[in-house]
DNA sequence: AAAGTACTCAACCGCAACGCC
DNA sequence: TGGCGTTGCGGTTGAGTACTT
């Protein structure tokens, strides 16, 4: 194991590829075909990293790819794979002939997630707002924050040994929830979906990150146990009042927009 | 027209898994 | 069995662009 000796960062070029590079390695890669790339920017001729030359051939040089726009039969596969499995984005991407993990991860966290939130759709639980409220309003007190989920999200969070390499294609027509029988542990967000650029910083409600690490630490049909399941914790601050306050007035301006979700029956 | 803000997506980072010796 | 190198993956960054004020 170990960390991968990477190149020398400050002797090979980054950023952006120019077409002359990218000539440079389909050239390297139809005379020798893709193999250890480690040594494909010597052979090729590119003082880049084999890194970064792997992924521009998987993410935009590979002919198989498609550059054109993710149509709705691939965007209602993506929400129900995310669904099913959660941010697995090589998985999901397997699914969609052309599309790479990084086109599924961008356009999920570019319009995917907006396109949910706007719908009254939590975009991690894939569980209407007015639900998840109505699970966390029915908790009489707030529970004990457990130490080790302060803070940032848990990167080390890994699937459940029985979701490991579920990796088979779907066939058309079959329910994704039952392909998948095993659970996706869902991490924590906030509420106000932002995509995760240095631009968004200040609009995520005071709270609601620890907030939603106890929620994402326990599991219902859909990942998410209501708090009310929950046998320990009992404290309660001002903080965490005025975060479900704050839902509860966004919630009741998504009803007020989209008042089907309260029947919880959801189309895509 | 200019400045500020939001959005998009290619590329990078770091970690873990894997395979070979 | 353990170390080393390579590959795969998900999260994050930031430059370029579009949009708004």
């Amino acid at each position: 194991m170990g960390k991968p000796p990477c190149c020398d960062k400050s002797n090979v070029k980054r950023g952006l590829w120019t077409a002359e590079e990218d000539a440079k390695i389909l050239a390297y890669v139809s005379s020798h075909g893709v193999g250890n790339w480690t040594l494909v920017p010597r052979k090729a001729g590119l003082n880049r990293c084999g890194k970064s030359c792997r992924l521009r051939w998987t993410n935009y040089l590979r002919p198989d790819l498609r550059h054109d726009s993710f149509t709705p039969q691939e965007e209602e596969l993506i929400i129900k794979l995310h669904q099913a499995i959660g941010s697995r984005w090589s998985v999901i991407a397997q699914q969609l002939p052309g599309r790479t993990d990084n086109d599924v991860k961008n356009y999920w966290n570019t319009k995917l997630r907006k396109k949910l939130s706007k719908m009254g759709i939590d975009p991690i639980t894939h569980k209407p707002l007015s639900q998840m409220l109505f699970d966390y309003g029915s908790i009489s007190s707030l529970p004990t924050i457990p130490k080790p989920l302060i803070g940032p999200f848990n990167k080390t969070s890994t699937p459940t040994p029985t979701m490991a390499k579920a990796q088979q294609p779907f066939s058309s027509g079959t329910n994704l929830g039952q392909q998948f029988q095993f659970q996706t542990p869902k991490k924590p967000h906030i509420f106000n979906e932002q995509p995760t650029t240095s631009s968004c910083s200040s609009s995520s409600i005071n709270g609601g990150e620890t907030v939603f690490h106890l929620a994402a630490s326990s599991k219902q049909s859909n990942g998410i146990e209501p708090f009310s399941q929950r046998s320990e914790g009992s404290s309660s601050d001002s903080s965490f009042d005025s975060f479900v306050d704050a839902l509860l007035e966004q919630d009741f301006e998504i009803k007020c927009s989209f008042p089907e979700i309260l029947d919880g029956c959801f189309d895509y």
